[in-house]
DNA sequence: AGACATTTGATAATGATTATCATTATAGAT
DNA sequence: ATCTATAATGATAATCATTATCAAATGTCT
């Protein structure tokens, strides 16, 4: 997965440095959370202590245009970064998203239905890329 | 409907002003579109002149919380706020949108089929209470 | 009209993200 | 292994949207 990104990287004429590596291993090691650069510099900083927010700004902005991460926004005014199911093939759909109203958490869902729906609206003569879905109401904790 | 949003603002403690009215004014001629608190300030001053940005902040987020506008995000780092196709009478869904990535267009979908899934989410424990769903993909004009 | 609470506008403060720029590190050639 | 060109980094300033503050103005009720 490192070595397929780093070719990544070399084809468009871009490094690999220890800065980029680390924040490659925070979102592998987080598979399946949502963090936002903040959280992602707090836990880079274990490996690179000196590495600045900037850097992770750019980097995770850098994976998200090479369709390593999913880049999304849930509360607003803030965006987080996730890897993506099958980080490193391109693929167009993820998994959509439950937003507990009450304690915040998050769940996946696995399950899409969307492309029923999807073959309809391009029968209208678009052309569509990708979906987001979310969900908001209460989990099984809160309900 | 203006009459309607009076009654409740009233019921609140709230006060119908000059400068409310002319926000759900613009909103109301704006219906179907989704305007940033900037473009209802400019528009807001034509008829309210003296109205500065954090009246119109304020206004959204009331009218929001009084479930007459629904609050989304579309480019991240920004809100928009539309009025909801029923305002006035408190309803769960809306229609969903389609993004053109190209012109950046932004088309209704009215279609609903996501009951379905909701179903097979609840019937894990959980209690959906809204949805937000965005396509994204190119415009009959794109593509 | 008068009293009182709410609302307003101007502006400062905040928080997230992006831009700038001098310094440092990387990849590839020698 | 060293050199060189170029890209990347970190610190910090700048930007942009949104929120907080507060004195002055306004709306509602009597």
């Amino acid at each position: 997965m490192k070595k397929k990104i780093t070719i990544k990287l070399k084809q468009n004429d871009y490094k690999m440095t220890e800065q980029r590596e680390t924040v490659l291993e925070v979102m592998l090691k987080n598979r399946g959370k949502h963090l936002s650069a903040e959280e992602v510099l707090e836990k880079a900083r274990k490996k690179s202590p000196g590495i600045g927010i900037a850097t992770v700004y750019r980097t995770l902005e850098k994976l998200t245009e090479m369709e390593v991460l999913y880049k999304t926004v849930f509360e607003g005014g803030k965006f987080r970064y996730e890897l993506y199911d099958d980080a490193g093939s391109k693929q167009q759909h993820h998994h959509h998203h439950i937003i507990c109203l009450k304690c915040g958490k998050i769940t996946e869902v696995q399950e899409d239905l969307l492309s029923g729906l999807e073959q309809k609206i391009e029968s209208q003569g678009f052309k569509i890329i990708d979906h987001d879905l979310k969900f908001f109401g209460y989990c099984p904790n809160c309900k």
